[in-house]
DNA sequence: TAGATTGTTAATCGATTAACAATC
DNA sequence: TAGATTGTTAATCGATTAACAATC
């Protein structure tokens, strides 16, 4: 499969290229350049056309990059054209939040199941969903066929959540734990810690 | 100034050294190796060795690193040992959402000014804060020294609200608004969207 | 002492940038 | 045509890894 040849890093910005080709056409513009791209976002206009050209080659000499056209490249590339459904653990404050945020189906992704395993909370609705127990959350998975889940459990719960999920199918994760989790190689997590990257600034304040 | 000659990549990982080194500690662990640590964090024990070693040798030969005085010092370096001021910029959907969540002040950063832009929700409250008219926060943010700020406003609205607060002083933005914001090289921007890191994510799907 | 692990140097690996022919 | 910009190659830059002497 050629596109294990790509690396990790490049993908991680195509996300970044498409947020700025749906704002330029938000703000009516039809054609962009790599170099215009490129001082937006504070990345090289080299980086840019690099990057692209792993997949193919969207632009014209001369006149660069129709913006409707490389969008909708990206977005099949990066597999955003339909629509995802998403299982969130954990309906706590932190859970609930995430539930809430309206930017998740929004932009394609869908949080269609809510498992929490306070009784408690159970048959509650969070958004337009009710929260189920999580020990149905392997049966409900699986039958589903979920591929992506977001993680809002205390930290010492999380990696036993992951296991469950990963068991019942689930390839994708992001992690709102402030923990690093341990998956076999064919399970892609991303983290969102706020937290560290403040931490990431302190650093240089005097 | 010699700080300045380390990567950037390398204070990046700290924060994650220092999360997991907390993690230990409260494990009750007492020692920990770069080997054990990069277990942990699926990184190489070289690198962790390599990048400690920038500030100084914090272990001994045969036995490791002691945890706690290790932690010590990355709070130190990282400026973390002390507690932070944070503003909030917006006071939305997502600025509460923010604002209710109580891990920053666990970890030292606390929210204790909010800013809105909306008449209606000046002068109601939001966690232990009021909620206090936008077109004062620069002088505020001046007065009170203020040099952290989190961004949670719509996207059109994000680079102008990052202007004003670099006027006013602040120094280091964490950005909720999905937009890359364009500063001057002495300001620090971190970025959340969950959104990119789900789309980061599907592109391995099959 | 023997075993373990650090801190550091040198080698390797990979990513970014510069440059330019091709061409719109 | 002249000007602009792509896609790509080669050069540069920087980060990671391997290896090992030092030493606890």
């Amino acid at each position: 499969m050629a596109s294990n040849d790509i690396p990790d890093i490049v993908i991680s910005r195509l996300p970044v290229y498409l947020r700025a080709l749906e704002r330029l056409a938000q703000e009516d513009h039809e054609v962009t350049s790599s170099h215009e791209l490129g001082k937006r976002l504070g990345i090289s206009s080299a980086q840019i056309r690099k990057d692209l050209s792993h997949f193919g080659g969207f632009g014209k000499q001369g006149t660069g990059y129709k913006i409707a056209y490389l969008r909708e490249q990206l977005r099949q590339v990066l597999k955003v054209e339909r629509e995802w459904q998403v299982a969130l653990i954990g309906a706590g404050d932190l859970g609930s939040a995430v539930a809430r945020y309206r930017g998740f189906a929004e932009r394609g992704f869908h949080i269609t199941h809510v498992f929490d395993s306070s009784t408690e909370k159970i048959g509650r609705s969070l958004g337009t969903y009710r929260i189920q127990p999580i020990d149905q959350a392997p049966r409900i998975l699986v039958e589903e066929e979920i591929r992506i889940a977001m993680i809002a459990v205390p930290a010492e719960y999380a990696q036993g959540v992951a296991e469950m999920l990963i068991a019942a199918g689930v390839r994708a994760i992001l992690n709102y734990a402030p923990i690093n989790l341990n998956v076999p190689p064919e399970v892609h997590v991303q983290y969102i810690d706020p937290v560290l990257h403040l931490q990431r600034m302190t650093y240089y304040l005097t």
